[in-house]
DNA sequence: TGTACATCAGTGAACGCGCGTTCACTGATGTAC
DNA sequence: TGTACATCAGTGAACGCGCGTTCACTGATGTAC
């Protein structure tokens, strides 16, 4: 909003459109990204979008990037204080579960980014520390294996149980039929997902602990 | 089709609009499932819908317990031969992930479904024997809980986390980021993944195992 | 230091699309007598 | 057995909406000389 808001150029008008599909995702969703409001926020005729993107799809996904690596952040604000590998994977489970409860539409949209965050590395869809919540939790999954706490050979399964864990609580609880429960029902039931998956990575008990 | 077709009078155009409804569904998602072209595809006008139909929304709903119904055949199919508990948790959770992958279309649509099917079980959207996919969950922990591998008290977290981690597999390997993946690894991945719930849920090991 | 001009970033109006939904109306059906 | 008529299930045309995208154009910018 420091650029050259009433000239004729607009300054950074790429940006700008991207700000305003992330404010738009974050209020209603995925379905909510659509150009025409996008150039309206921005204070800019529709056809000057195509200036600065191919077309609808390629807005949406640079949104689901910022998206992504909001998501990111959030994740690292608890991993800071993880004290081992248990506690990282626990934080990072904690943390995507938190920001799909607070970010409903944020988390909808990031998912657009996940299929490429798999693959690469992407510095669009990453947070401070430049890994995105897949590497996150490869990371907590290989100091769980530096402590001796898991076989190397089960990371690959480890890491598909804990992100569909989480995934799906997530889903269930920020988007699907369990959206209405009241967030502090929501909130202890994840904690109570995310710890099961914990134990049941670590080999630890209480898998039925929880909700 | 045995209806009445060209008279003027349909014959029964309800139910016949919902089986578009579905097949739409079947073909490209929630989304494709649009008054317009269910009247098209029954051979009716527009208008004819909203003598059957409240709006679109209700449309999509009854589409919705259709394929949750069509869910439960199919988690009834694997639960036939389970021998014990752990085998119907099984059971249940590989045809949870077969139905999403064999249709994801229908998939994604039963999803509008499944906030009623956690308080009732509507008849509309069950399979042969009455049960909704969550109370196909909630009968196998009963098993376990019978056969005394499962503490009573931990069937509430169980439920969600077996939930949690069976729908986060589907959603990410029939709609999300892992959809490309070849059919044969998505299968394994997700045989790998029921199989560390039931382990994790049971107490048992082999919690990494998997893909 | 001033000026011509290429380049770039916008404008304003319009196109066609498919949607949900509503209008007043008409053809078919079946029941009462 | 025949006929009047209420009822129900459709018709055909239209409305307004918001979308993505494209047209030919114009205002602003900055660089070469």
């Amino acid at each position: 909003m420091a650029t050259a808001r009433g000239s004729y150029h607009h300054g950074d008008l790429g940006t700008a459109l991207v700000d305003a599909g992330v404010e738009l995702a974050r209020e209603a969703g995925a379905s909510a990204v659509v150009l025409r409001e996008v150039t309206r926020r921005a204070g800019v005729t529709p056809r000057a979008a195509y200036r600065h993107v191919a077309d609808r799809d390629a807005l949406l996904r640079a949104v689901a990037r910022v998206a992504l690596a909001a998501m990111a952040r959030t994740i690292e604000q608890g991993l800071a204080g993880a004290a081992d590998g248990a506690a990282a994977l626990a934080a990072v489970g904690e943390g995507y579960v938190r920001f799909a409860l607070d970010e409903p539409g944020l988390f909808e949209v990031a998912l657009f980014a996940m299929e490429d965050m798999v693959e690469v590395e992407d510095p669009a869809s990453t947070g401070e520390t430049g890994r995105s919540p897949y590497h996150q939790l490869q990371d907590a999954l290989a100091r769980l294996v530096a402590e001796g706490r898991l076989d190397p050979a089960a990371v690959a399964g480890a890491a598909l149980t804990c992100w569909s864990g989480v995934h799906g609580y997530a889903t269930l609880a920020a988007l699907g039929p369990l959206r209405s429960l009241p967030r502090a029902e929501r909130d202890a039931a994840g904690a109570g997902v995310v710890g099961a998956l914990v134990a049941a990575v670590t080999g630890g008990s209480g898998a039925g602990r929880g909700a």
